[in-house]
DNA sequence: ACTCGATGGTTCGAATTTGAACAACAGGCG
DNA sequence: CGCCTGTTGTTCAAATTCGAACCATCGAGT
């Protein structure tokens, strides 16, 4: 035991394009957000999530699970957004330790307005540079990958 | 124009599985690595690229573009790892601006013991999840993206 | 009602990342 | 040679992230 198996050649080009591919349309989805809509990715998936929950609110745990963050990331940037009037903070009635984010009229104006140019990036860098199948067979294998890690 | 071409269903849950993988693969090797090597997945690809490169030496501009981070963020990783004895620098001979990061040999060692563990997760949760064909595929898609965020 | 092991959010300090500004130099070209 | 533009790597402050510690509360089981 212990010899490693190592990646064969498609591995790992897989591997380093996965890591390539989420790098370089992380950065440039960072920035055309920030230098058209002043958000960063973060603060657009939690207007997007408050946005198709129902009443535009969600609990700090849930909205945080969701969004791929830490508990103490999402209490930052909540509170960024309170201040910039995107998101309100509701406590809530049958859980005292509870709070809900609330999307207010400002931050679905804000989501409405950043939503195209947003998807116009991951179309142009993702989406339309894929076939149909290929689209499939990615989104089937990505969404088994999920699984293994447990965030089904 | 100015008409939004959305993502149909199996667009959007591709692009909802790039992210979520992204993150939560990102998350567990970060992890892994911390606990088992103490090292950050950013040192370790640090380590990674030297160990490859010709004498175990790279230019920083060039290191910073391998793993994917800016100039800046280079510096600083460095320096730290300068600290932890797993690189050195040398200036360069013919560009007196230039550094090269060196490996060390306390560095190769710190490398070749974290490889197998680093790779035990690559594996578990991404590429034995998947078929040699999705490997194919997906290899393919990916590489298409990287070429067209000019990551080539 | 009471205890005890989870849960929900926040807080704190440390580590990291970012981007702009900077200084020093390279390299081509008139 | 002298100028101009682009590189190289570092520095700095500000923004963000991380993780552990913490407090208050919940809820199941007794």
């Amino acid at each position: 035991m212990g010899d490693t198996k190592w990646l064969n050649d498609d591995e790992m080009a897989l591997w380093q394009a996965f890591l390539t591919a989420g790098a370089l349309l992380d950065r440039r989805i960072e920035e055309q957000l920030k230098a058209e809509s002043g958000l960063s990715h973060v603060q657009y998936e939690v207007l997007v999530r408050l946005s198709a929950a129902a009443d535009g609110e969600l609990r700090m745990s849930e909205l945080a699970a969701d969004v791929l963050t830490t508990k103490s990331g999402l209490t930052y940037q909540i509170t960024q957004m309170e201040k910039a009037g995107l998101v309100r903070r509701r406590s809530c009635a049958d859980d005292v330790r509870g709070v809900y984010a609330v999307l207010t009229d400002k931050g679905r104006a804000r989501l409405e307005g950043a939503a195209p140019g947003h998807l116009r990036v991951v179309r142009a860098n993702l989406i339309d540079v894929l076939s149909d199948s290929q689209v499939r067979v990615m989104k089937e294998g990505l969404e088994e990958v999920v699984r293994e890690l447990g965030g089904a």
